[in-house]
DNA sequence: ACTGGATCCTGACTGC
DNA sequence: TGCAGTCAGGATCCAG
């Protein structure tokens, strides 16, 4: 489900809520996600105090007192909503934290293809799980700065969104360093494969999935399977500047929501009515009414309009 | 050294 | 209506 958007408009959602809150108690109640979820750790966070909510990549880093941060990911079809304590649970939730004002914050995952662990805050940069991870898009973390933040629902098309440099990311380049043609260009010498998968390698750049791989190689004309050794350096600075200003839009407008995305407080996003091509095979092309086409690139789906990406 | 494919798991949808 | 098959927003591991 999740890419950078939706987890960067969860994070937004929560933070408010969520920044000065206690954890009162955890309710681990299965053994385990995409690995076994560690009990003894998570339910030692009793009793710590949420001091920030961070995210790296499609990470969500709640950080706490005490120099540990709370670790989780929503794989495809992760959810985290803030509830009254009231409301029953529904199927597949994993993971039930109990706040000191009484309501829930609970993990859902019906694929269990996410994550949750606890990590040393001081030690989040040097696990392998973020070391390894490439540039944020749009800077440092939270980058989408006020003005995504003010837009939201009300963003036309108009091109007055700017990336903000906030906070200092986790691990990987340069914090504030975002996205450029260079980095890409420097990252594709020595490597042959199409752009797409490409694009989606979270050691080049992260955040990017399969809906908005797609989007940007839209946005930026360039066809899915042109190979990266084929690249100009006009068209990778056209590429990053795509990449930059859907990721931006897309959370603007609250995410993407196919099936069930929703914030921490249960809005869905609206980005889906934005999309180009993503999931709309057969249907025209908004630049140039060509078909959307739909072909398989490992294993994943990519939409691509055939008469304007070359 | 890179790249592509299989894989983890459940649910929603399609077509027979 | 029912059932089998296909596909899904991620990330890792392994073989070639």
């Amino acid at each position: 489900m999740p890419e950078l958007p939706e987890v960067e408009v969860l994070r937004r959602s929560l933070e408010p809520h969520l920044v000065g809150e206690t954890i009162a108690a955890v309710d681990v109640r299965s053994p385990a996600l995409r690995e076994p979820l560690d009990r003894a750790a998570l339910e030692a966070l009793a009793g710590r105090r949420i001091e920030r909510l961070r995210r790296r990549a499609k990470y969500l880093l709640v950080e706490l007192s005490g120099g540990a941060t709370l670790v989780l990911h929503l794989g495809m079809s992760g959810r985290i909503v803030l509830v009254d304590p009231e409301v029953p649970h529904e199927p597949h939730t994993h993971l039930v934290f109990r706040l000191g004002s009484g309501r829930e914050l609970r993990f859902r995952d019906p694929r269990r293809f996410g994550r949750a662990f606890v990590l040393p805050t001081a030690g989040l940069a040097a696990d392998p799980r973020f070391s390894e991870l490439g540039i944020e898009p749009l800077g440092g973390e939270g980058a989408a700065g006020e003005a995504a933040e003010s837009g939201r629902r009300a963003a036309g098309t108009g091109g007055e969104l700017r990336e903000g440099t906030a906070g200092a990311a986790v691990g990987g380049a340069e914090p504030s360093q975002a996205l450029d043609g260079d980095h890409l260009r420097r990252a594709a010498r020595g490597r042959r494969g199409p752009v797409k998968p490409f694009l989606m390698d979270a050691t080049v750049v992260v955040g990017v999935g399969n809906i908005y791989a797609s989007e940007a190689l839209w946005a930026a004309g360039i066809h899915p399977n042109r190979s990266v050794s084929r690249i100009s350096a006009a068209r990778w600075d056209r590429l990053a500047a795509a990449c930059r200003e859907v990721l931006l839009r897309a959370i603007a407008e609250g995410g993407t929501t196919l099936n069930d995305f929703t914030d921490g407080e249960g809005r869905s996003g609206e980005f889906q009515v934005s999309l180009a091509v993503y999931d709309r095979e057969g249907l025209p092309c908004p630049r140039c009414a060509t078909p959307v086409r739909r072909i398989a690139q490992s294993g994943r789906s990519t939409f691509y309009c055939p008469g304007c990406q070359t």
